[in-house]
DNA sequence: GCCGTTTTCGGCCCGACTGTTTTCAGTCG
């Protein structure tokens, strides 16, 4: 098994626990131990083979042994074993709001229930409100959480919550007694995926707020509506969070409120080893007073911390670098001069050349790099040779024209099942810059993809990876392939790995940001645009590439002009 | 199950809300 499937194993291990009843303490041991390896960047074959899996803090003896069962023999009898004794289903019931896994063990221990099906007859049967501590109301919630359940899957594009967050920060500002209207959540940390908006207010009028928020136009359900919490869950299914809380408590609530989790947990114990207590109203010490913060730059400083912005903030050690005052100077936004990874009509897109070269000239962008499809994809119209040569007439002929901005010269080229690039190689020596990306042929095992894809990094031709997993979020599976080797290939083939800025690829994931920081690797935020006002999306591969540590200097589009030419004429 | 500037046992983050209760367990974030 390679990492994710062992990260993922482990997760589902400690599901099946807790519906089993085990002790929570137990159970977060095994949450504990993932984080521990997602933020390992050594590869696991290794630390396995070497038996160091113990080094690793939040990993000991009980939980390094199912792990080496895993890398070696491929399996885990530990899982299979639960699997046998906890019906499938029940982990289904755990999407069901205000289900738990004391109250589904009851259930199924009581009742026999071990399907959903079971627990729809047994709701319309009158047989859950009888249960100990459960009652009608707890019956009818069940009842219209399986029907939530089968209509929303529960989570949502990043670009989707983003939107919906706009509109209901718009609509909360009508609310005259707000002071402080911020978002927090994983929203805030521009997670790629995500389940829910949360926001938080200063108000002078608790009440009249929360008053204002259940109101909203597009509520289906209200899911509480208390003093300081509220929630909401609107038509198109995500759920909004709302708290309140007062001007002296706000940083340490959004603070709070912003997470991760794994993060607050370990900023908490930080708090805990000082002697202070850290909650969303303040930070305390043993005399129940609290420090004045007004802003989270103030709590990291009270924790000895420098400041972790938001996107950082995932315990992926972070608040390590944050104690030696060694965290990254991030790229933003305003840093970018130019774009790569565009489509034009010469394949699927829907706009001329000189029409995305003006928008992005609009945009206040110094150059840009068109990559049409290549030949062999067919379904998307590739370029032909002789269509390439006229598309570099068109480019050639833009440039005369245009002052102080640049088209370069580039293709998507597809990498083939063979690794090789599309056309031969007196056409590839043509282009500026290739950007190789994987197109058909999905289906390879994870060794021969990772070997069709490091051929083609190692292909002097080649500028550039595209979209590296191939995944659609919410709708396809990345391809197996193993990103380690990938990012090790790229970073001495001083090939750069596109951070795919479409909200359903954001492909580069961040979560490789650490070994790729520490690799070195270069990366480009691509919007891989069909059409003009697809330049937009450049802002969610910004937020990707913060949460992937990347300065400006590693991304190949905030550099000048000059300095591009120059890293695409050594290829 | 893991860990140790409370170090081999005992603690592991903590508060709001709900629905069931009549003081609290369960859920959620």
């Amino acid at each position: 098994m390679q990492k994710e499937q062992v990260i993922s194993t482990l997760k589902h291990i400690a599901t099946l626990m807790e519906l089993k009843g085990e002790n929570s303490f137990k159970i977060r041991a095994f949450h504990n131990a993932c984080r521990a390896l997602e933020a390992e960047t050594e590869s696991l074959d290794i630390i396995v083979k070497e038996n160091r899996l113990t080094n690793i803090k939040g990993i000991g003896e009980g939980i390094a042994k199912k792990i080496v069962e895993m890398v070696v023999d491929n399996k885990s009898t530990w899982l299979e074993d639960l699997q046998n004794e906890v019906p499938k289903d029940l982990v289904k019931m755990l999407g069901i709001p205000g289900l738990g896994s004391k109250k589904i063990r009851t259930m199924y221990k009581e009742l026999g229930i071990s399907t959903l099906q079971d627990l729809k007859q047994a709701c319309l049967d009158s047989k859950i409100e009888v249960l100990p501590k459960f009652g009608k109301k707890i019956q009818e919630n069940i009842l219209s959480g399986i029907e939530t359940l089968n209509k929303h899957a529960g989570k949502y594009l990043f670009s989707f919550a983003h939107i919906e967050s706009q509109k209901i920060m718009a609509y909360m500002r009508e609310c005259n007694c707000i002071d402080k209207l911020e978002i927090a959540g994983s929203l805030r940390r521009r997670k790629e995926i995500t389940k829910d908006i949360d926001m938080l207010v200063v108000a002078s009028d608790s009440e009249t707020v929360m008053q204002h928020f259940v109101s909203y136009p597009q509520v289906e359900k209200i899911i509480g509506h208390g003093q300081k919490k509220s929630s909401i869950q609107l038509r198109k299914g995500l759920q909004v969070d709302l708290r309140v809380v007062e001007e002296h408590q706000f940083a340490f609530a959004l603070m709070y409120f912003t997470g991760s989790k794994e993060h607050n947990t370990q900023m908490r114990s930080i708090a805990k080893k000082r002697g202070l207590k850290l909650n969303e109203y303040g930070l305390f010490n043993d005399k129940e007073e609290s420090s004045t913060c007004s802003s989270e730059e103030d709590v990291f400083l009270s924790l000895g911390l420098q400041y972790v912005i938001p996107e950082l903030r995932e315990n992926l050690g972070e608040i390590e670098l944050a104690q030696k005052n060694e965290l990254p100077q991030l790229i933003s936004q305003q840093d970018l001069k130019g774009i790569f990874h565009m489509h034009t009509e010469y394949s699927d897109g829907k706009n001329t050349v000189r029409e995305m070269a003006e928008k992005a000239q609009e945009m206040g962008y110094k150059y840009i790099g068109i990559t049409d499809h290549s030949q062999s994809l067919t379904v998307a119209g590739g370029m032909k040779p002789n269509e390439v040569k006229k598309q570099f007439a068109e480019i050639d002929a833009l440039n005369e024209e245009f002052d102080s901005f640049r088209i370069f010269k580039g293709v998507e080229s597809d990498i083939l099942a063979d690794g090789s690039l599309d056309y031969d190689e007196d056409l590839l020596a043509q282009f500026d810059f290739i950007i190789g990306s994987i197109h058909g042929n999905f289906k390879m095992s994870e060794a021969e993809m990772t070997k069709r894809v490091i051929t083609a990094i190692e292909n002097p031709y080649l500028t550039m990876i595209g979209h590296p997993t191939g995944r659609l979020l919410l709708k396809r599976e990345p391809y197996a392939i193993n990103m380690t080797e990938v990012i090790h290939a790229a970073a001495e083939n001083n090939v750069v790995v596109e951070i795919n800025a479409h909200p359903f690829r954001l492909d580069l994931d961040w979560r490789w940001g650490k070994l790729a920081a520490e690799k070195n690797l270069l990366t480009s935020i691509n919007p891989d645009s069909h059409i003009a006002e697809g330049f937009d999306d450049i802002y969610y591969g910004i937020g990707i590439a913060r949460k992937a540590w990347f300065n400006a200097e590693r991304v190949i589009n905030t550099w000048k002009i000059e300095q591009v030419e120059k890293f695409f004429a050594k290829k």
